[in-house]
DNA sequence: CGCGGTACGTTTAAACGTACCGCGGTGCTTTAAT
């Protein structure tokens, strides 16, 4: 994947020149010092016209990456944005800076308001127009924007197109038509937090054609990572609220539901600790409140469900405390990313008991909706023409969500199409029944790849070796432990220091006091395509000391045991694609 | 999948099992009723 950017800085007077117009908007028009190589790289891509995926850290200046080269660009920038929270803040911060406008367009304005920022980027008052998804699945919405004719689609926050475009928020999965319905200016897709077959998602959802990749290190040396395990659940609970009062904050406590979030703030608040809850539950007033005295300094400690944190760029959150294993690595990772952004020492603690899986198996549950997939299916086929989603809704009565999410899993399973204009059409002559089949069958793996992700938590959580290994190595990156700063590989440390003074002794006896020799993992190296009997083919994702981690095409990650894969012949080497997605590939290491 | 609450059952009466039910996370948008 080398093959899909060209080096930067090779010197052709190009270059050199787009780099420096590139730099002196920077300074000039957002009056920075200057620009990181990979952000000057990123936008040189874009000038070029390419489309691009950025990975960075928070607090690394992705949003300059839009931001300068849509001065250089003709039209307007679209910038699609989950939150209308987070609009708020781009519009709010780019008001007041001598840079270009920013409007947005949502279901919280006043009449007028969208009507006066459609005007301002039709008449060039405004260079970004911040957008969510579903703003963008309506034909008007899209046909307006069509004319504008913008010349940069950018998706902030794109890890949300995997995890909420399947259920959640299936407009996410919609935005590649959208793209191609815009002409397909370059995409830019810019996230914190995205594992490789993440990447590759975004890549495919968007419709992005051959872009560039530029990935930054995932490693954040000065976090602490630890996971305890518990049996009883009270224990746990104790031990999550003596160790937020005990550690120094402020920080962040993650609960599984909003009824613990209260539980543990109450207990906190009893130890004369300044806590709040913090769920998608509370009143839009409190929320903020809690947000804005959060990022204040004035709490100690926020209790809080998944809701909290997009947009929190607080550096000195001292820890990030999980009172319940999250669903995946990736959502873990976000989630402990917001401790110790200023560099400090920071702590990350895992509270698991193997019992709290069940509910994370729960989340990744759902059923695929066969009534609606057979509607859908029967009625795009019936419809001897194109037909609108509008339409569709109301042929079926099905609720948006209902309805796109089947609409997204047919057109998957590849028994529905989309026509340029955005409408639907039927591919292929599958009877309804049979194309709703198809369509159960790509949302039963979606379920499979999930479920495989809660099990990559408990192998976390449960992991012996090196966290730090684990972690990145889920993220595509080849980690040397020990780390020194997890607790596995300190624990080691002073399991050698004490071995050291039984040394002489052991030899003197003449046995070893090394760890048995572990099996060679061999040729199954991480980025290696195999081959195993029952779950067929798969990545190699990371190696760990005693196991190897496969993503399978069938049946999402397994964590596989040397001495059993050795063993017992468990894999063979696929037909040697090489260099597929996998650590250490094409990506550019933009060093963070 | 695991929990908390409730209803029902039994034993030897106020308390203790057991069985079943419902619930659990992320946000946009639009619309209807005050």
């Amino acid at each position: 994947m080398s093959d899909t950017f060209e080096p930067a800085g090779t010197g052709t007077s190009d270059d050199d020149a787009t780099l420096a117009r590139l730099g002196r908007v920077a300074t000039d028009v957002f009056g920075w010092d200057g620009l990181r190589p990979g952000q000057a790289e990123a936008m040189r891509q874009l000038l070029r016209g390419r489309d691009t995926l950025v990975v960075m850290p928070t607090g690394a200046g992705k949003s300059a990456v839009y931001q300068v080269p849509a001065v250089l660009l003709p039209g307007p920038s679209v910038v699609v944005s989950p939150l209308i929270a987070l609009q708020r803040d781009q519009v709010e911060g780019l008001a007041e800076s001598d840079a270009p406008d920013a409007v947005a367009v949502n279901s919280d304005q006043a009449a007028g308001e969208a009507a006066e920022a459609w005007r301002a980027v039709r008449e060039g008052d405004a260079e970004y127009l911040l957008l969510s998804p579903e703003q963008l699945a309506k034909d008007e919405v899209v046909e307006r924007l069509a004319r504008t004719e913008p010349s940069l689609f950018v998706v902030d926050e794109a890890q949300c197109v995997s995890s909420w475009g399947h259920d959640f928020r299936p407009d996410y999965l919609r935005l590649g038509h959208v793209v191609e319905r815009l002409g397909h200016p370059p995409v830019l897709a810019l996230t914190a937090t995205a594992a490789p077959p993440v990447r590759e998602e975004i890549v495919e959802r968007l419709g992005m054609d051959d872009p560039v990749r530029i990935v930054a290190g995932f490693d954040r040396p000065n976090l602490r990572l630890e996971a305890r395990r518990f049996q009883d659940d009270e224990e746990k609970r104790r031990a999550v609220v003596e160790r937020a009062a005990a550690e120094p904050g402020p920080g962040i406590v993650y609960t599984a539901t909003r009824r613990e979030t209260e539980e543990y703030a109450a207990r906190l608040a009893e130890l004369g600790l300044s806590a709040v809850a913090y769920h998608a539950g509370l009143r839009s007033a409190e929320r903020s409140r809690a947000h804005d005295a959060f990022l204040d300094g004035e709490l100690d400690v926020v209790v809080a469900t998944s809701a909290f944190g997009m947009g929190i760029d607080k550096p000195d959150v001292r820890f990030v405390l999980h009172a319940s294993v999250p669903g995946s690595p990736d959502a873990y990772y976000q989630e402990i990313g917001r401790a110790g952004r200023d560099g400090a020492p920071a702590l990350a603690v895992l509270h698991y008991r193997p019992e709290d899986l069940g509910l994370q198996r729960f989340f990744s549950g759902g059923r695929p909706d066969t009534e609606a997939l057979t509607d859908v299916a029967a009625r795009v086929r019936r419809h001897g023409s194109p037909l609108s989603t509008a339409r569709l809704r109301e042929l079926t009565g099905l609720s948006a969500n209902r309805l796109t999410t089947a609409v997204n899993l047919l057109e998957e399973a590849g028994v529905v199409g989309t026509t340029p204009d955005g409408e639907l059409v039927p591919a292929g002559a599958h009877r309804p029944r049979e194309a709703a089949d198809r369509a159960a069958e790509v949302a039963e793996a979606r379920r499979r790849l999930e479920r495989s992700r809660v099990e990559m938590m408990r192998g976390y959580a449960e992991a012996t070796g090196c966290r730090r290994r684990f972690l990145l190595g889920y993220f595509g990156e080849a980690y040397e432990p020990p780390c020194d700063n997890c607790d596995n590989c300190l624990a080691r440390r002073r399991r050698d220091a004490g071995r050291e003074e039984f040394e002489h002794l052991a030899r003197e006896r003449g046995d070893h006091a090394e760890d048995a020799p572990r099996p060679d993992a061999g040729r199954f190296r991480a980025g290696a395509r195999v081959l195993h009997q029952e779950w067929g083919e798969g990545l190699v994702m990371s190696e760990e000391e005693d196991r190897i981690t496969v993503l399978f095409d069938t049946v999402g990650y397994r964590a596989l045991s040397l001495e059993a894969v050795v063993g017992q012949d468990l894999l063979t080497l696929a037909e040697d694609g090489t260099g597929e997605e996998g650590a250490g590939d094409g990506n550019e290491e933009a060093g963070g």
